[in-house]
DNA sequence: AATATATTTAACCACCCGGTTAACTCAACC
DNA sequence: GGTTGAGTTAACCGGGTGGTTAAATATATT
């Protein structure tokens, strides 16, 4: 028998090479041949080991996508204090974020090519339906508490994520868009980043205080 | 002399569907036949108004990248109190927004691809530059003024200018990734945009508040 | 009507890109 | 040492795409 568990790596190195030309220029802007340079191999070694570039790109997406995702919906399914569980969100998304800060934009791109194709793609890879029910359910349970103590106004379940999202994506997502429309310099960002790892969760329940 | 300020007719119809093309598919993905087709034209005649591809592009994002910015810094630069500001330029985007739900990923994308290129276009359509000073010193003194009234915390302009337009824009931008990650569909994120408009200048304020 | 210029078209081309093929290498196993 | 089969490569191919050209048509000016 041949080499059968060892040389995961040419795979591995394509895969990353891969990930780093398609965020990079994106998928359709991408070209094979600077994905084979970039792993150091022959063009049709992409064919042998994924059967096409589609394919290649679907694996890079739902690669990317299962590392951007679990932790956010993860730390707000867990069964911590409001608080504490927006604190956990914030910080296990800066940190995912700060680890590959082109993500979010590359997926949104992708996202926004293909959406159906990518939906099932993600779909099949994660069990995002389930992890979301959990989540609502929860946040709902919690959100009822505080309005109960006076603490918070009724406030619906998406309006509290969607708020939370957008300013922890969309920051990374659009920093060209900010450096371009606010002037928003690398150390800027990197000092709104700060921001928000201190204070976003207060502001938030500030926020949405009575 | 033949028809001088005629027939924009021709001209502005390959743009249209140029804009159509570009922002459903992306630039590298869309096909010059198919804008062709599009405008009921030969393909011929893009070459004739435009040069090349790449011209049109740039057109077509630097129109887009006009629609969407001055609406939202002409309102932050206005002299209305802060309250109202906030009002005008969330009332001004949404706007801006269901128009052209699309433009913000379109441009988003199209910025990640190559920003160097793109903000030397915009910078040459626009004064962005001027009009951003003009917004921040403006903020900067509304912000102090409510600081020293004991109504605010202080905070960096920047700070609540990307919050904000992180609320405003990135809904819009992500609306797939939010389908496909929170599960809202079109009559929940029409609703979202309803609770912006209602609630979001009071909730960004509540937020910064002391 | 004649002319000049602006539009518009059909047909064409050169190149690029994803994909394929067939041959070569090399380690494992008999 | 010969066989096998995964891993790797150079060379090639066909289709698609952006771009070009030259001819045809419309429109305004004289």
């Amino acid at each position: 028998m041949p080499p059968v568990t060892t040389d995961l790596d040419t795979e591995t190195r394509i895969l990353e090479a891969a990930h780093r030309v398609f965020v990079r220029r994106g998928v359709a802007a991408a070209r094979t041949q600077e994905i084979a340079d970039e792993a150091g191999v022959n063009k049709a070694l992409l064919h042998y080991y994924f059967r096409s570039k589609q394919k290649l790109a679907d694996a890079v997406f739902v690669q990317s996508a299962s590392r951007l995702f679990p932790q956010l919906l993860g730390a707000l399914a867990s069964d911590l204090p409001l608080r504490e569980k927006l604190q956990a969100a914030i910080d296990a998304e800066i940190d995912a974020l700060e680890a590959s800060p082109f993500l979010p934009g590359y997926i949104l791109c992708e996202l926004r090519a293909d959406p159906a194709r990518l939906s099932d793609l993600l779909h099949a890879a994660v069990p995002v339906e389930q992890i979301r029910t959990t989540v609502f359910a929860s946040l709902q349970r919690q959100i009822d508490a505080e309005v109960e103590a006076g603490r918070l106004r009724p406030v619906e379940p998406q309006v509290l994520l969607v708020s939370l999202i957008s300013q922890l994506i969309f920051p990374h997502a659009a920093s060209h868009m900010l450096q371009l429309a606010a002037g928003l310099d690398e150390d800027a960002q990197r000092q709104l980043t700060e921001w928000r790892r201190r204070e976003l969760a207060g502001f938030i329940l500030r926020g949405f205080a009575p």
